[in-house]
RNA sequence: GUGGGUGUAGCUCAGUCAGGUUAGAGCGCCAGGUUGUGGCCCUGGAGGCCGUGGGUUCGAGUCCCAUCACUCACCCCA
């Protein structure tokens, strides 16, 4: 027989496991609670074509396709294997199938519509490192308001969620009308997304390698001289709290660009009051985001320390994604937490505090039927007082029994034998230090608390 | 989509270059040393179609071909 084993980029979560994602999730969904955002889900799967047409041809390639099945996939093997794919695709994010379900259940929602939405997607892409073919979104996202308080809240939720996870941040922040002013100043407004994608590699490659990438796809000598001019006005630095005053006078004489302008300078200004926690907010041109929907600000997070992990959250707004499914004039904004991302991020600095992570309590030892009768009672009146607790399930030996609660990192074990249970006491071993003490049977519960 | 790497015990890997008895190690697992005490130590044990198929050879974990799987990097992205 095969051994046993998942697909190409996807896992198992052990237990262990589980516990430091469940908190990571926890974190998050406590955040976008208490900033109003209402739980949806949306199925795996989506029609093919809700999908295409949405990622960019990039994007499009990696759209998890879903064979036929049963008659339909016995025809289309027979007159010709292509035609096998059926109309289904495993969904590539969460804001797209959002996008769909709003338009779909306009009627029964009320906007603004602020949703959160914690479910996986799935990538066609070859796995590598800190990449995965399967893999958790946390999306929040608000349709039906253009009002940039949006943005300044998100920033907010950001800073909120790092804080709150203990991951220093900083929240790096563009918008594409800016970009849009960049293409129309270096006389190329309509070649702004292949612009922006070689900038986008700016803090990745020196500037000459870019330059060069801009040539083969023969942007003039002109165009790369005002492209560099811009650059070096964005320059970061001293700008630390909004957009530098020498790329404001390049890029503020087109409309596009004072539009942006304003947006970048309004966000920064309601970020003010109150400070944020820990996270920092940096305005960086050179920031562009893959996906081809977004219009106004964009957003991403990339954490402050040396670990490689790339960005971790990323966001922005888009001003008429409901349109293709038929509802025009309905801009949304949202951000999207990469939890395996963070996951590996925290398990790399050792930030996942303990308390959070553990989990049984206190293990009783199984004597014997009569004993284990007695103990079932312990169990159940430590789990009303909210402990975590368990009886091992068989009177095996001893040895065995401790080496569980060892095993599963089990923070007490209570030994109630014939001896204890006469005298109403439990003997409790803290198994970190070995220390054993003997507890009136009714102060166990308080005992425990205490520790 | 492009290029590299690796498949040997549950896990991490040696053995492959120079083919030759019964394929090894560490960790883990099981049992015992210790009949009411986990970790540390000691003793013993179980566990391998050497990824799969074919070929060369008296003989293949080792050489050749094919195939599958996993993995890393690029592109792109969380």
């Amino acid at each position: 027989m095969r051994k046993p084993s998942v697909p190409k980029g996807t896992r198992d979560f052990l237990p262990g496991t589980m516990r430091k994602r469940n908190y990571i999730f926890g974190v998050i969904r406590d955040v976008f609670e208490r900033y109003g955002y209402q739980p949806i889900e949306t199925p795996a799967t989506e029609h093919l074509d809700t999908l295409t047409g949405k990622y960019g041809e990039e994007g499009d390639r990696l759209i998890f396709k879903i064979l036929s099945r049963g008659d339909k996939l016995r025809k289309a093997i027979a007159a010709g294997s292509d035609s096998a794919l059926s109309e289904e695709a495993l969904r590539y994010d969460l804001t797209v199938p959002f996008a769909r379900f709003t338009v779909q259940h306009q009627n029964d929602l009320t906007f603004p519509f602020r949703r959160y939405q914690i479910q996986p997607v799935w990538r066609a892409d070859r796995p590598q490192k800190g990449r995965y073919r399967e893999f958790y979104q946390c999306d929040a996202d608000v349709v039906g308001t253009g009002s940039l308080r949006c943005e300044a809240e998100f920033v907010r939720i950001f800073d909120e969620v790092f804080t709150a996870l203990g991951i220093p941040v900083d929240i790096r922040i563009n918008n594409r009308k800016l970009l849009s002013a960049v293409a129309s100043s270096v006389g190329a407004p309509e070649r702004m997304t292949e612009l922006v994608t070689a900038m986008d590699k700016l803090d990745k490659l020196p500037l000459e390698r870019v330059k060069d990438e801009l040539r083969q796809k023969e942007f003039s000598e002109e165009a790369l001289t005002a492209l560099e001019r811009i650059l070096a006005s964005a320059a970061r630095g001293d700008a630390a709290s909004g957009v530098p005053d020498a790329l404001a006078e390049l890029l503020g004489e087109f409309p596009e660009g004072k539009k942006g302008l304003e947006e970048l300078q309004y966000i920064f200004s309601k970020t003010d009051k109150p400070g944020l926690a820990t996270a920092r907010l940096r305005f960086d041109l050179s920031l562009a985001r893959g996906l081809n929907y977004y219009t106004g600000a964009i957003f991403e997070v990339v954490p402050r320390t040396d670990a490689q992990v790339g960005s971790i959250c990323g966001g922005g707004r888009y001003d008429d994604l409901t349109g293709i499914f038929g509802m025009p004039d309905m801009s949304g904004v949202g951000i999207s937490f990469g939890a395996d991302r963070i996951y590996d991020l925290l398990e790399a600095v050792g930030g996942f505090p303990e308390k959070e992570t553990e989990g049984t309590t206190v293990l009783f030892v199984n004597f014997g039927e009569a004993e284990g009768d007695y103990c079932a009672e312990r169990v159940h009146a430590l789990r009303a007082e909210g402990i975590k607790a368990e009886l091992y399930p068989d009177a095996v030996k001893m040895k065995k029994q401790m080496k569980y609660a060892d095993d599963l990192n089990i923070a007490f074990t209570v030994l109630a034998g014939e001896d204890e249970i006469r005298r109403s006491v439990l003997k409790v071993k803290q198994m970190k230090t070995g220390v054993q003490e003997e507890i009136p049977e009714a102060e166990l519960g308080k005992y425990i608390k205490n520790i």
